[in-house]
DNA sequence: TGAAGGACGTTATACGTAAAACTTCAGCGG
DNA sequence: CCGCTGAAGTTTTACGTATAACGTCCTTCA
């Protein structure tokens, strides 16, 4: 601390104490016992926090040859799903003394090439989620430990994948739909390719397919209100009889149905019952309530945060898609009579 | 690279071109022009290339003495629009070789004490959006470069501060109300002891308090649609003259005060007008449209990381709010005749 | 009494990088 | 033919930390 601009390193701090710095890092590292007398390691925390010592992470970093920090990959942060993701890995990373970096990866964000640039942080492992299979291969070539999030398990190249159980909330959106009598079924898709939305499109075709008499058509619309409005009403009002029913891919793409099947002068559930997909907090502000399936976010990101961890420690990661449940409001009821 | 399973670094890059390690670091680093032949940089980038190289970024962190990385502190990330702040600020960051980590400040998230245990990075800078004056505190003792978002100028200790311009969008809103006629105004306010809001609600009174024969009640609720309904529900089967109009902190209150609404046989904006503020996605899911004042939270990250660059370089941060602007919707309209 | 250990430290070193300081050598003008 | 300059590198050093390896004493017990 020649001149008191600089932040104080552990050297500084050992010489206010009077002590070696090896010293200081023993206390203040928790690995004095037996190495360093009480009264001795008082006076070195005294000593740091007099001076406002904070440890230079970048040199401890270097010295320990790892970061304690990962990467999340989300494909964007424009709705409180990946915000929840991200929630639940960091809090689990927090109670293991990780940190969690966020690398939103689609449009807009800088010279995209690859999350690292962006993400300065020195890395110990990725969570990616829905990546695409290009960007997915660039992180591999890395070598970093990683963990797919909500992507085929057969093509993650070995990585450690972590799911939701979208086929079981897809048969159970089916299912519910089935048992009120609906045979006349519009899917709002997104136009995404993606494997989490192809779950979605094979498993509905396959229950829906299952029950005699039963049809299926399927639109897709980018995931917008808007584009959702524009891609249902047109199908709606094309020629032919009407569903009686509209499974969304997720709750956003429902909102825009609502508003299609309004402007219709149609009501809900009354002439067609919708679903969505998601369970945010847009799924309870509409009117009627939309029945949905309910995606734990948080625990999401948790069950990936320690799927990573496990693999960092050599361990094999818990396995197990986590559960959805249909949570059934006012949006969906038995069609009319013909 | 003895052993092929680490790392390698620019030693083995060196070792594999046939160079020194600074003839490496100065190619990959490039500072090379006039100190390296162009045949000899070749052959170090393409020995990189090979071996898969990537710098240790601690390493280079702690030789250059910065990380070229900045701490978010936002409140949560439970809506879209710190979602939005966060991509804004990180497109800045990236664009000038930045990385942006983020740290959701409140319950949860591990050990809470201070954003650092959690943010593992090492830092070159804050930006902070309505913080707390303890936890200010706390950074501010880091000597860490600040920049404090949405908060109380004078009360920022110094530090630079940038804010949307809300107590514009208040006044466009009460402007707004009373050009209608509305004359009994009912504030549902969000229970956060917080800036932000207090410059709602001194705002709102002071407008309303101009026109003679105007009333102004307000009651506050948890930011929830459940809490919001409730609270508006309580305030709105109160004896004694109905508002004619409701005015929420922002759109989620909003859209609970349009369920309490609809729950006593009420509509909007026939009966009741309402207006939120933050135009989320949610404002244009419900029915009728929310009227709401749009804060462009992009823009608002944006500048928040420019104002942070600019400490950083010793130059001064660019002054003035943030524009925000009154989007009128369906959800407001002339009070009916009494 | 003397050797063994514990208590309490210190000294020295390595992590991988960037860059300042140094070396070598060819070419060239005077 | 000498000294100078510029090109093309190399050697060395420092960043701040964690920890292995190494001293001292002082106590204790055979």
């Amino acid at each position: 601390m020649a001149h008191g601009s600089a932040r104080p390193t552990s050297r500084d701090v050992a010489q206010a104490a009077g002590v070696s710095q090896a010293a200081v890092s023993l206390v203040l590292g928790d690995k004095w016992r037996g190495r360093v007398s009480e009264a001795t390691a008082e006076r070195v925390r005294q000593a740091a926090r007099e001076l406002g010592y904070r440890p230079n992470l970048a040199a401890r970093n270097l010295r320990l040859g790892h970061t304690r920090t990962v990467l999340l990959v989300v494909p964007a942060l424009t709705t409180e799903f990946f915000a929840g993701v991200y929630t639940g890995a960091a809090r689990v990373a927090a109670q293991h003394g990780f940190g969690v970096v966020l690398y939103p990866s689609p449009e807009g964000i800088g010279p995209a090439r690859d999350p690292f640039a962006s993400a300065q942080a020195a890395l110990d492992g990725v969570i990616a989620s829905s990546m695409a299979a290009d960007a997915l291969t660039a992180i591999r070539g890395d070598q970093l430990p990683l963990v797919m999030l909500d992507s085929d398990p057969a093509g993650s190249l070995g990585a450690a994948t972590v799911n939701l159980d979208i086929t079981d909330g897809v048969r159970q959106v089916a299912a519910h739909l089935l048992n009120l009598g609906h045979r006349r079924i519009l899917h709002l898709a997104a136009d995404i390719a993606s494997w989490t939305f192809d779950v979605r499109a094979r498993e509905l075709a396959a229950r829906i397919g299952e029950v005699p008499g039963t049809s299926l058509l399927t639109v897709s619309a980018p995931i917008s209100i808007e584009g959702a409005l524009t891609a249902a009403a047109t199908a709606l009002s094309a020629k032919g009889p009407r569903p009686t029913a509209i499974v969304c891919d997720d709750d956003k793409l429902a909102a825009g149905a609502y508003k299609a099947v309004r402007r219709l002068g149609l009501r809900i559930p009354d002439d067609i019952s919708v679903t969505g997909l998601d369970d945010l907090a847009l799924a309870t502000a509409i009117d009627p309530e939309l029945t949905t399936v309910r995606l734990d976010a948080e625990l999401f990101g948790e069950r990936g945060m320690q799927a990573l961890l496990a693999v960092l420690e050599g361990r094999e990661p818990e396995a197990g898609d986590i559960p959805v449940e249909l949570v059934v409001r006012g949006s969906t009821a038995p069609p009319r009579a013909p």
